[in-house]
DNA sequence: TGTTCAATAATCGTATACAATACGATCATC
DNA sequence: GATGATCGTATTGTATACGATTATTGAACA
């Protein structure tokens, strides 16, 4: 039964398993996440799939019902902005950390990497789009802060996660020019405009990417003017 | 055995006993957690515990060893650092987000709390700690987005266990008029000035509180020298 | 045809069972 | 007396068991 060869791995597997699932969409927001039949896809049993749950639901991927089980999160637009606006401020961090502080290492790897999000630029598949999001984990490795980076992760793929519910189809995500300034800047050690840099690049993600909600699936909201206009009274 | 009365309630309240426990002091950093008796201590079985374990994991209270169970975070220097990095950075987002925003009732609600803060000073008991803590938990709370105040309560958490730890003994945390100047900035609605004094006001929380480690755990940081002056080769 | 309600099936919440590993004591050896 | 091997016990990792709850189906009825 507890025939364990490297503890822990299992139940981490099966955390990594789900959360690429989610992020690449092969699990839609929304989705219905049975435990048994998770767990018997994944080869592991319930107490692990629970395990992984409960990371994910922490990391805002999954929602946990009571009695109910779990589902693929489907952000409101309003924690869609609440999400987009930490994560403004945590890169605005990581572009001030590092400002001045790149070594020439770490700025031709950074430098290498716009190179391939340039040529995957061309065919708009979800090669250019991971790229994007990796150049912004980079930059977070590189401040050697572990909080930070999580931090960043965490809303990182949370983003993904509403772009995928409310973003255009196959918008690429990020402007490679912009990533090229802010090397640019990070490398003079302008630490104000790294961080401005940083900002405006990503509000204009936002914008680029995000459009009104498609639907409006609240019906009461809907509904409740056409009840006013005729006297009823909505409760 | 599985009676479940209101579901999930008994997991959440493990967590919520053990996060106290730790942050409070009962349980020391470094403190060793086996599951069966924190269990039946707290009256759940092995599994709840685990659950709360996991959670506690993610954020930062304790840590989880392979085979090895878990026990009270003990934070490095480093760590230290990096928390209050983010932190800082974090409420200073916290801050530009309710410069100008701010309704009548928060801002009363802001000074009644400064008020009991006052009242407290004089006795430095835990009391006073508490009162300055939650002073920001409010001012995440007053920003209405989710994710931030659960970052900021959980780096604000991390910080009572860093103290706790590298803290002078009763340094009284934060300094009263600090909180009446931001809210003075927050209604006047100066959002570069508020995010400057709650930088400010963070950045001597640490110089108040925080000192010099006390001992040089590290066996091998203190050995290598010796070793290097005698040709030997410390992996 | 559509609705209500009961029986059944699927799924969740929690406890327990069992294998595997780690820790500590005892004992042999130098 | 210190060092190293061996066994027993404590504790962890994972699976399973079982009561409780929710979802679903189907039949009776309007």
């Amino acid at each position: 039964m507890g025939e364990q060869r490297t503890p822990g791995l299992r139940a981490q597997s099966a955390y990594r398993a789900l959360r690429r699932a989610i992020i690449e969409q092969a699990l839609k927001p929304g989705m219905k996440l049975p435990e048994d039949s998770i767990g018997e896809q994944l080869g592991v049993s319930r107490t692990l799939v629970r395990e992984a749950f409960n990371r994910l639901a922490v990391e805002g991927l999954v929602e946990l019902k009571p009695n109910r089980g779990a589902s693929v999160a489907y952000p409101t637009l309003e924690e869609a902005r609440d999400v987009f606006e930490v994560r403004r401020g945590l890169e605005r961090l990581v572009a001030e950390n590092l400002a001045g502080r790149l070594t020439a290492a770490q700025a031709a790897e950074l430098e290498a990497h716009v190179r391939q999000e340039e040529k995957a630029h061309g065919q708009d598949g979800p090669e250019s789009i991971r790229l994007s999001g990796e150049f912004h984990i980079k930059l977070a490795e590189m401040t050697g802060n572990a909080l930070l980076l999580r931090y960043v992760q965490e809303s990182s793929s949370r983003c993904s996660l509403i772009l995928a519910i409310y973003g255009r189809p196959h918008s690429s995500e990020c402007a490679v020019s912009e990533h090229r300034q802010l090397i640019e800047a990070l490398r003079a050690g302008d630490a104000a405009r790294a961080a401005e840099l940083m900002d405006h690049h990503l509000r204009s993600v936002v914008t680029r990417a995000l459009l009104t909600p498609r639907v409006e699936p609240d019906i009461r909201a809907v509904l409740a003017p056409y009840a006013l206009s005729e006297g009823l009274n909505p409760s």
